[in-house]
DNA sequence: CCAGTTCTGTATCGTTCGGTGCAGAACGAT
DNA sequence: ATCGTTCTGCACCGAACGATACAGAACTGG
């Protein structure tokens, strides 16, 4: 009995992501939100209560279909080094070819950064998506351990290394989108030379 | 002849370096400066012109007073493998300490983040110290490779993704100051297992 | 067709924003 | 002491901010 939507929700919130991602939250205004999703104020309020709440879906669509589908690969059970070393090469890839557009780095790192502080919100669902980054690369490193790919231990630690290293090639994009590349392929490059190299592999390879 | 200033620039800049470290630029209102500084508009606006110049003086003491001290031992000449883990660990240190109040990372990367997009001056600083502190993990890999402490070549890889890690944990230091450290201390480990675990040192170690 | 609800456009709310004008106080040079 | 300059505090500017009120159009269920 409601009188339906005319417009697209999806479509609404991916126009605003784009304008929370490239200009911050604080300096995106209503009229730029308005702009952007072609929508007058009245219809964001009614469909998201208030500007962060409009924020907040754009961050959950982020999250969904930008963030997540780039870990797939790398959550699904049998990801080992390879996986690894591709998710890092994936992501500088794509930094490079983001490098003649401006760069504009990882929306949901911008708004860490950003906003984190006084944004428990956001800050709970950033520490959370990073922990499933954390997550699915330490579990790479533990599935090629598991096979003798590689041997030492300080697989969390590793982990914890290399998921810094991107969030750091995230920033850097802002400034170099090539540098921000180079570190996720050297990044890439280190995690293959884990392969075998440190500690004298002790029963050779298990498979044939 | 002129009625010299009553108040200490240096401290003025340093409190508005405060602010905008906590709470980044676009949320700064003039009002916030003010009250941090002690001062009113018009003694803002004789002095530094414009919020935006005033932001300036705040990055550029930033980094003299905050990051650049402690990139110091780095930068010496003789610094190697060692001083590059004491460098990482130096910041896990930090950040550990900062963990009970609540940490904001760096206000150079947070700025980075936040407004480098559409502010040319602070890409271009921030590139700048960036590539400062590539050079100076860059220049003590490579003297530890030249005094045979490491072996592989891969230097510049290495201090890119080392950069990049740090930078990562001060992202992180929003979400988890000790998470944060542990990056840097995982680092500062990884780091020292360079030495000699890769490529079997040739002449053994050069010093009695 | 009607009743009931929701959507959407305009117009506007009060607040806060960055920035200025101005008058008088405070100082150094002479 | 006087002049010239600068500093400082207060009031205030127009613009933009996020958010809302309201009226009329649009739609569904009956």
């Amino acid at each position: 009995m409601p009188r339906p939507r005319t417009f697209d929700l999806d479509v609404a919130v991916r126009a605003a992501c784009d304008v929370f991602w490239r200009r911050g939250y604080e300096a995106t205004s209503l009229a730029d939100l308005e702009q952007a999703t072609g929508l007058n104020r009245s219809s964001l309020y009614q469909a998201f209560d208030s500007k962060h709440g409009l924020f907040q879906a754009a961050v959950r669509q982020y999250l969904d279909e930008v963030a997540a589908p780039r870990l797939a690969a790398l959550e699904s059970p049998g990801a080992g080094l390879a996986e690894l070393a591709a998710y890092l090469r994936g992501f500088g890839a794509s930094l490079r070819a983001g490098a003649a557009a401006g760069s504009r780095g990882c929306m949901v790192v911008n708004a860490i950064a950003e906003v984190s502080d006084r944004d428990a919100w956001l800050r709970e669902r950033g520490a959370s998506y990073q922990n499933r980054i954390l997550e699915a690369v330490a579990g790479a490193l533990r599935t090629a351990d598991r096979r003798g790919e590689i041997t030492t231990g300080r697989v969390d630690q590793r982990a914890r290394m290399v998921t810094a290293a991107v969030m750091g090639a995230l920033v850097t994009a802002h400034l170099d989108a090539v540098l921000a590349a180079e570190i996720c392929e050297d990044t890439a490059g280190e995690v293959e030379s884990w392969r075998g190299s440190a500690g004298h592999r002790p029963g050779g390879d298990l498979r044939p």
